[in-house]
DNA sequence: CCAAAAGTGTTGAGATTACACCCATGA
DNA sequence: TCATGGGTGTAATCTCAACACTTTTGG
């Protein structure tokens, strides 16, 4: 778990885990501070994205898996890769050298990191959030991320860029969206990555135009308004509509 | 030039350059061959995408534009980093491992690899193909690309991928094209990356209804039909349209 | 009965497709 | 004069955006 001999020293990933409960968008951080030890000061509020060195037995989707699993607890999320990131003053900050000379075996060591992205449904996993996640994870709405050690703001960023051209080109949903969901709660995911308002009908008729949602005979339950349809995705319409070479223009 | 101190033996780029003629779509080869030396045999017909490990004291787009420049002359050119490829088997291929233990000090360390991909006018570059070019530089038609060292056949299709992906998206232009073209060497750029024919009328209204060409007094010269008109790129007004989170969906 | 979100159609504007002929040039 | 690609318009269809009211439920 901590240093094994495979790690190798040039080269990581880093996860950026958007969270959605429905209402705003969120980001997983990991608070990585270490606390005082043998004469070295303690590194406080050190939050970074789920991230570490890949092993040398590994590819690279199998160490963003692997990485992600140690830090947070989650697991078997689909995970898109989506840049390198490698100026070489990546960790010239002090506390973050310092960090790195608290647990890595080659603290000076260049590194360069392949960046993931994924989304998740928040409302899936909180409830279980003491078992699943780790204590030191932290979901931020990404309207008040703080400083975040590394180029990490900047990998933040640049995963929000590829989610929303995502969005645009595809109808997330199989790897990225819970089973079941109603026409309302897609088109609030709609809105709040890409930042801006929609017309409900006109959603609506877009998205049921492409055929790729199944509408399911379960209905909402104990909401003070009229209760939603569900639907699911039709994945293997999508899958067929993908090797068709279709783009969905969102 | 060779094995400088500084090239880190765990990251390197590689670099799949599209050039088109007007014609046919080709990818820049480099024949990496090794003469017989020492006792060792030779290697024979070892056909790469340029690329090479990175140095320690650069980013990864300075890495791909020296490495592109020390293997086949080209210098300033636009690039696109696209993915990184880090399966651990990627050299156990035994020709590409005799030829890694030829010219790497540490010919066992595993490389990831990060991608980039760019598309250039052939006809600019031909005339001074002695020049411009080493001589093992090589322009395969796409087509027609044989059997790659390493992975990088995945890699040249992933980038082909990209690059259609982009054309769809972005009228491919300031980075990526001559200064001047007329609008039937446009269509057919668009039309041997996209693998289909269009029509004449309807390529030549969407493309100036964007607003993002502006035509030149300059005419084409010793063609036996009607000479064309040439165009340039509005970089300003493309700026300003991507700035407005505008895309093009072509 | 009130609040809250679900659900539903129409119209006008603009974009997209399909389609055929004449023009300017070099050989 | 012929071959070659350049250049042009229109009509039919489709897609997109804008817009307001009724329904069902829980509290």
């Amino acid at each position: 778990m901590s240093s094994t001999p495979q790690l190798n020293p040039n080269v990581s990933v880093d996860c950026v885990i958007f969270g959605f409960d429905f209402d705003e968008l969120r980001v997983l951080l990991v608070d990585r501070s270490i606390p005082e030890r043998a004469g070295q000061e303690a590194i406080r509020e050190h939050l970074l994205l789920p991230g570490d060195l890949i092993r040398d037995d590994e590819n690279l989707d199998q160490a963003a898996q692997r990485v992600l699993h140690e830090l947070t607890g989650l697991k078997d999320i689909y995970l898109e890769q989506f840049r390198a990131f490698g100026a070489p003053d990546r960790a010239s900050q002090p506390k973050d050298a310092a960090w790195l000379k608290a647990i890595r075996a080659k603290p000076e060591a260049r590194v360069v990191t392949v960046a993931y992205y994924s989304l998740i449904k928040l409302a899936d996993l909180s409830p279980s959030a003491g078992s699943a996640f780790r204590h030191a994870t932290v979901w931020y709405p990404i309207s008040e991320v703080p400083e975040l050690g590394f180029d990490h703001n900047e990998i933040l960023g640049a995963a929000l860029e590829s989610l929303k051209m995502k969005l645009r080109l595809q109808p997330i949903g199989f790897e990225l969206l819970p089973k079941k969901f109603t026409l309302g709660q897609l088109q609030k995911l709609y809105e709040s990555i890409l930042g801006s308002a929609m017309d409900k009908r006109n959603f609506r008729r877009k998205i049921l135009n492409k055929n790729i949602l199944i509408p399911l005979s379960e209905k909402q339950k104990g909401v003070a308004h009229k209760p939603a349809q569900y639907f699911k995705f039709d994945k293997k319409r999508y899958e067929q509509l993908k090797s068709d070479n279709f783009y969905f223009e969102f």
